[in-house]
DNA sequence: CCTCATTCCTGCGGGC
DNA sequence: TGCCCGCAGGAATGAG
């Protein structure tokens, strides 16, 4: 599940593989990849026939591509996409959805996407940023982040910790692996309400995902299977440092309590439930 | 404006 | 054995 150390590690993929290199053509084998791309899969592919990559960029979980006339596409892995680098003779893959060729006749870009949750778009003017995600908050590993005004804005809303961690709106690249990580660090449970928390807290809370995020990033991201890997299909190794997602009843790291898993925003949350206990009023009460 | 439930999609695995 | 259902979940969307 890509989130913002998946992306990462995949752009820097994509700009080491294809920065510098003019698009030749642009087959796109199913629709829906690029059903965000209002006018159309024919001119999706006939606007980016012919320019040429000058970087890859980020925000959140978002990448774009600034293109040299300006424009940039966008891209976003949603659950299962991948960007993968291949040889021409590579066989397809089940899921390929978009094929990408290039001048030099060198490796192709391929977008794969079995649950096709993600998708590739044109941004017109968009190279420097892409109003279609002008409304993503900066991520906390962007230098312009306001560590400041995300305390604020947090403290501002009136609903749980957890969910404000996944609101892209407020904080943008963490997903419910980080946020589970980031909360156990913090030892704080995801239904805290986000009023009752203080401004050290949840200084020390952005602390402890910026913390995360660093460090899994510094592993190539997170693999539970195949459908996360990089540009050159390699899988990440960050799974192994997993303190609470994905342990349901194993011994919590610090004090061995059995993991306890809860239904959440039709998904599920993993936390200790003796380092962080629920909270005793409800977020409204 | 703010918050939150719903919806999209496919493959896998548990249960019967 | 084979079928069905739940689950995985990012973010756009619309309801309230």
């Amino acid at each position: 599940m890509p989130e913002l150390p998946e992306v990462e590690t995949v752009r820097q993929g994509l700009a080491q593989w294809v920065t510098g290199r003019r698009i030749a053509s642009v087959q796109v084998r199913h629709p829906r990849a690029v059903r965000r791309h209002v006018p159309g899969a024919a001119h999706f592919a006939d606007v980016l026939a012919g320019r040429t990559v000058t970087g890859v960029r980020r925000r959140g979980k978002y990448l774009w591509l600034p293109l040299d006339s300006g424009d940039a596409m966008i891209g976003h892995l949603g659950m299962s996409g991948q960007l993968l680098l291949q040889p021409l003779d590579a066989a397809d893959e089940l899921h390929l959805r978009v094929r990408f060729r290039f001048a030099d006749d060198g490796p192709e870009l391929r977008f794969v996407d079995q649950r096709t949750f993600g998708g590739l778009s044109v941004s017109e003017g968009g190279a420097e940023l892409p109003a279609e995600i002008a409304h993503i908050a900066r991520d906390p590993m962007d230098d312009a982040f306001s560590d400041a005004g995300f305390v604020a804005a947090l403290r501002r809303r009136r609903t749980e910790v957890k969910r404000a961690l996944l609101d892209q709106t407020l904080i943008s690249g963490v997903g419910n692996i980080y946020a589970d990580e980031a909360l156990w660090r913090a030892k704080l449970h995801g239904a805290r309400p986000t009023d009752a928390l203080t401004a050290p807290a949840v200084t020390r809370l952005l602390g402890h995902v910026r913390d995360v995020l660093g460090e899994a990033i510094q592993q190539g991201g997170t693999s539970f299977d195949d459908l996360y890997v990089d540009v050159n299909g390699e899988s990440g190794y960050f799974d192994r440092s997993l303190n609470v997602y994905g342990r349901e009843g194993a011994p919590c790291r610090r004090c061995g309590t059995p993991i306890r898993r809860e239904a959440f925003m039709n998904r599920s949350s993993y936390s200790c439930p003796r380092c962080q206990p629920r909270p005793r009023v409800a977020p409204r009460g």
